[in-house]
DNA sequence: ATGCGGACCTGTTAGC
DNA sequence: TGCTAACAGGTCCGCA
């Protein structure tokens, strides 16, 4: 479900209910995440204060006095905001509850999400240590995109998709920023030329950016935390668009798979 | 080192 | 209508 737009916008949606209140408890009702939540998150969480949250690629870092929170949304994850008192449904699987008699309500059918206890330097965590650059910041760019695509035979798209290469680009992002590049999808990531690479870093930047300032995409399930969808769906190109005309020149939007990822493209304007 | 497929799990939809 | 198979926004891990 959710790539980095789609996180943000959660991010933002729950910001203002966790800085600055006291966690009550954790209520772990399904431990087995993708990983089992540890019970140091429960101990360390239990009467702390929280300071704020940040993201780093798709992991949200609920940060309190004692340390951080790893929360990841996985496909079908998403939080919420509810009464601390409000009856679980069959997938919340835990709630951050606060003195303030709210709750951060954790959901998701698919349990691909996960929630790790990342203490005072969670960046040194082992799955956050090796990831790339955020896509937004300076350092990410089409020299960053070409010295790590040196020598490459794989298809630029799970490339792009890698999170040690950029951090937060997944399935639908992905296809929107080769479409607005004019890069083919199944190009060998090691073959493609610096210039051509700046013009998808800066397309990475804008769809993302756009996306975010869009609240997200929601396709059939994302919303954030106050159960709003995303408006970005209706801006994307060529995602889940197979069969319709390319808003450029008019051909038809192809898709094929990639490494078991549906794919969108247009052959004439991605090369 | 690279790159691929499998694994995790449930729900929805397309097709027969 | 009902069953089945395919597919879904992620990403780690093990193996070749």
């Amino acid at each position: 479900m959710p790539e980095l737009p789609e996180v943000e916008t959660t991010r933002r949606g729950i910001e203002p209910l966790v800085s600055g209140a006291r966690v009550e408890r954790l209520v772990v009702r399904e431990r087995r995440l993708r990983w089992p939540i540890p019970k140091e998150v429960e101990r360390e969480l239990a009467g702390a204060r929280m300071l704020g949250v940040r993201r780093r690629a798709k992991y949200l870092l609920l940060e309190s006095e004692r340390g951080t929170a790893i929360a990841h949304l996985g496909m079908s994850g998403s939080f919420s905001i509810v009464n601390a008192e409000a009856a679980p449904d069959a997938h919340d699987h835990y709630d951050v509850v606060f003195d303030t008699g709210k709750a951060l309500r954790f959901t998701d059918p698919r349990k691909f999400g996960s929630l790790l206890w990342g203490g005072h330097e969670p960046l040194r965590h082992k799955l956050l240590a090796a990831i790339g650059p955020e896509p937004l910041s300076a350092e990410f760019s089409g020299a960053w995109l070409k010295e790590r695509s040196f020598g490459r035979r794989q298809a630029v798209k799970p490339f792009l998709m890698m999170p040690a290469v950029v951090a937060g680009v997944g399935n639908i992002y992905a296809s929107e920023a080769l479409h607005r590049a004019g890069i083919h999808p199944l190009r060998a990531a090691g073959r493609i030329a610096l210039r051509r690479y700046e013009a998808l870093a800066r397309a990475v930047r804008d769809v993302l950016g756009e996306a975010i300032e869009a609240g997200g995409t929601t396709l059939r399930d994302f919303a954030d935390a106050r159960g709003r969808p995303g408006y970005f769906a209706q801006r994307l190109n060529v995602y889940n668009r197979a069969g319709s005309a390319c808003q450029c020149c008019g051909s038809e939007i192809r898709r094929c798979m990639i490494g078991q990822r549906s794919s969108y493209y247009c052959l004439r304007c991605q090369t």
